[in-house]
DNA sequence: CTGAAAGCGCTTACAG
DNA sequence: CTGAAAGCGCTTACAG
């Protein structure tokens, strides 16, 4: 099609032959207006509009040596970290700041499951990635690339950068609440890592873990054990929709789920409805992340807010302020988190 | 920080002093291997290694040509086009394709409310659009820096390639759907769009409203009218919210309220709930779209499923078609879309 | 198999 | 105010 046969470019040359000024001051004319007179720079603007000149993002980028675009490097294949509201409120979050920069958000998508390739050919001033590990060899990819970067979720340690919750706290807060309205009796579903990167790293999970055991074992509870069953469910619907077979299998049941993560508890949520399992009637379901489909549900889900948008738009700051070289020596953020009551969990059902 | 002292980049020229070789043979050890000596290629990539040599995205994407990134251009600001789960879903149909193909994607949100700006900066090799309209502004800008691009949920005409479903056919659907159950008392949530841009063209927008009226007419029923009326709100959930406590506010109550976007519907559904409105018991509500939500919801949205996966995943290999030039002539690709059926839609109240 | 050289299209010190 | 020229770091015909 027509505008396929590209017609050769029009570059700045072009102009300066047909407006009899040289390169250097239609380069001016764009950029730097003042330092031309008027009569130049009127002459070459309507030559270049005459001319159809455009200027070429790709030399224009080279020379100025940026890209004018941050990366988020996804933590797994599109479908799965994409479809994730809690990963989505983070890009959203990062490509707020990026609007604001007059920057572009580049995702980068894991390529044929090579992070190093997708990494390496990333055209970006600075990258973002989420649950990350120091030791992971995608970090070391990113340093070679010698541009800044930031991890969410990612280890608060080995010099890099992060912005984080205080997860042990956050896990300790909601068992806390369980705890309190009576329940004994849990299934904890944690997150299991799907391809080679969790949605969370490992780390992250170890603490709200940690959050976890300490507070059951102020009521004298250990996990796992009989009264406190442990579960792996990847972060997804329909990780959470086979957990929560898995759970209602189990005897004796539960009187409350415990997730990490909203996305599965809506999947728990689901199969519960299917089973005619009334919740928080008959089992109470608790969540973390707070999505905005915790508020729409019904019964409205229980969780820890872990400010996702929040999140992003610090980590976007953060990692503006290094692109710009007045970065703080040490990153690490810790966002403020908070328990949500909803109407998901309620006292245990006597027996 | 240490790595903000960016020590000056290691080069293929580096590489060639240390090796002995020239840049040619540096640039085919990585990229050629086969064009050189096993021996040259050992001894350079040694060096490289020794160097910490990466190469440079910029120079590289340069000489190539290409930018190994395709744009999606947000219809408007991050905070309000992200939040739509249908945009969402289109995105990532277009990120699947691109992680195949082993692109970047590059959402490119509006710059300072100027979309031309943000094209002209724009680091990508193609560019995918939704709602836009032949004779927008914008298409110029895009036209100017002689890239493929596609629209989604535009106007199928003027030349531009372009996704779509039956608008005017789906419409008609689901409005056959409700008459059918013996609904003559609606009120009709049409888009209005916010900023300069509106989440769907205007002409799509036409066509609903076209295909409504239609149907409508075949029941001698009139829009607007007193049976019939209209209203206008944002493609949000806030939008839908407002929406809904106009309808509220109005009398006589419809039995059906009918929106043309699901987050639009979910909001009014939030305001229903509050004002202890049973749905569909009091009055019934109809969405279009069929995000993942619709399906979560109770009462679960009966809606139009236009497959926003699918669109963005045929947007998306319709472009790459198009830039690797084998693109098909006109592309205008029409996406079948179906009635959904949940519960949200049940017959009108005997009065 | 190897290398000198041109080229991608801009920006920008520097000299006039 | 204006321009010749260097430079950004690669890739790749072309010649040997």
């Amino acid at each position: 099609m027509a505008e396929r046969m590209r017609r050769r470019r029009v570059t700045i040359a072009d102009i300066a032959r047909e407006s009899g000024y040289s390169k250097t001051s239609v380069s001016f004319a764009f950029n730097s207006p003042r330092r031309i007179s008027d009569e130049a720079r009127k002459k070459i603007l309507q030559v270049a509009e005459s001319l159809g000149y455009y200027p070429d993002t790709l030399a224009r980028n080279f020379s100025l040596q940026r890209h004018h675009s941050i990366g988020f490097l996804l933590p797994h294949a599109i479908p799965d970290a994409m479809q994730n509201p809690y990963i989505q409120q983070v890009i959203q979050g990062v490509g707020s700041v990026c609007q604001e920069e007059e920057y572009t958000l580049t995702v980068i998508p894991p390529f044929g499951k090579s992070l190093s390739k997708a990494i390496r050919s990333a055209a970006v001033d600075g990258m973002i990635t989420m649950g990350m590990e120091a030791e992971h060899r995608g970090v070391d990819s990113i340093r070679m690339k010698d541009i800044p970067f930031i991890t969410i979720d990612g280890t608060p340690s080995g010099g890099m950068h992060s912005v984080n919750i205080d997860d042990r706290q956050a896990a300790g807060d909601i068992m806390a609440y369980l705890l309190g309205l009576g329940h004994r009796r849990f299934a904890l579903i944690s997150v299991s890592g799907e391809r080679d990167i969790p949605a969370i790293s490992s780390s992250v999970i170890d603490r709200r873990m940690e959050g976890y055991r300490e507070v059951l074992a102020s009521a004298g509870l250990v996990c796992p054990s009989e009264s406190v069953r442990l579960y792996h469910s990847p972060c997804s619907l329909s990780g959470g929709r086979t957990a929560g077979a898995q759970v209602l299998a189990d005897h004796p049941r539960p009187t409350c789920i415990v997730t990490m993560s909203d996305i599965t508890a809506l999947g728990v949520m689901q199969t519960l409805r299917e089973a005619g399992v009334p919740v928080p009637g008959a089992v109470s379901v608790a969540g973390f992340d707070n999505i905005p489909e915790a508020s729409i549900m019904v019964p409205g889900l229980t969780t820890v807010d872990q400010p996702a948008w929040d999140k992003g738009v610090t980590a976007g700051q953060l990692l503006f302020a290094m692109i710009r070289g007045d970065g703080p020596r040490a990153g690490r953020a810790c966002i403020s988190h908070r328990l949500v009551i909803r109407e998901s969990v309620a006292p245990p059902q006597q027996l």
